[in-house]
DNA sequence: ACAATTAAATACCAGTCGGTAACAAAAATG
DNA sequence: CATTTTTGTTACCGACTGGTATTTAATTGT
């Protein structure tokens, strides 16, 4: 069991349930190895949990970067970003950036930090994403981009979550795509 | 300090805070009253959750309740319903349903239960809203009522508890009332 | 083969949690 | 006044938390 192992275990584990009702000893448990070894590898629990997020960002999150910065048009991104949200498998038990963020006073200062950077290019991306719909000959519903772009991350945050406390995915589709219809008002 | 005191002193602390994150502990000692003094009233952490839920369901969702069956027309009502959300100064560390009902998982069964009685009870209230609108002869936007009800009551949700995480008020009004405006489209 | 070093595990630390048993003061009841 | 009953307190319980000091096992260098 080495360490990428341990990472996979801790993430699958955090992802699963709540990350702060997860706590190391059970980690040590799931992965079978000892506490000391996990926090010679990690240091601390701040340091497990920075490690699982940053695999998270680059293995799950990236994807909805690669959706954002797709080229694609507004329609066509905004039905990759409702598909995504709504219908991926595996986002069936939530997000686990979202639900490091819902939970943010319970993390460390490290993982927190973290939380804020990715939260930041989040923000980042969906301007990125609307400012060029409207270079591009794009409406967005007359609505300034970082307004927009605000609006658009929190739907997508709570569609997510919604999925996790195992709403109805019809269901989460049907308020998404209402949600996001001010987008494509005409 | 009797217990109508604790009750305001326990809701106050679960309110400003986390409910998960305040330890019968705490309580007593911002009560000062003992520990078994608190458990003979309240019996156990869970029962006291349960009593600061409902004496909060009554001194403030009572509000919300009153809002959603005043009779008034779509606008008006969604109108009171934004004031309410993004400037009522009693939301500005959001709602005490709401918190409970976000960690739902770490509450005590009796506790749990009254949370599900309150959120169908919302639920119902939006959704008799809605239909007294359609019988009124205003258009909702051209939604079901159930889905309009199901919408309405998490952007509501949403836009209460990132009052709690101190987004700016102007902010949070713009965004619920661009997600409202899904009602009102011609 | 033996010594030095590294890795891992056992066993423990102080602190907090929800909850209670045993006990002291006070108030109601005979 | 004496007795019971209620009210409140101190001190404790076992279970858990994040984090480590210490010891044992495996590995390496010579």
């Amino acid at each position: 069991m080495n360490n990428d192992d341990v990472l996979g275990v801790a993430m699958a584990a955090y992802w699963q349930g709540d990350p702060a009702d997860v706590s190391v000893n059970a980690i040590t448990q799931m992965a079978g190895i000892s506490k000391p070894s996990l926090y010679r590898e990690f240091g601390s629990e701040d340091g497990l949990k920075l490690a699982v997020l940053d695999r998270y960002a680059e293995q799950v999150l990236s994807d909805m970067f690669v959706i954002l910065h797709g080229g694609k048009g507004l329609r066509e991104t905004l039905d990759a970003l409702i598909d995504f949200a709504s219908d991926d498998p595996r986002m069936d038990t939530g997000c686990l950036f979202y639900k490091m963020r819902a939970g943010k006073h319970r993390l460390g200062p490290l993982t927190r930090a973290r939380v804020d950077e990715i939260d930041a290019a989040g923000q980042a991306a969906y301007a990125a994403f609307l400012q060029s719909c409207l270079d591009a000959g794009d409406g967005i519903g007359g609505l300034p981009v970082a307004a927009g772009a605000r609006y658009l991350g929190e739907q997508i945050a709570l569609a997510i979550t919604q999925r996790a406390s195992g709403e109805d995915k019809a269901r989460i589709r049907e308020m998404l795509t209402l949600a996001l219809s001010v987008f494509t008002r005409p």
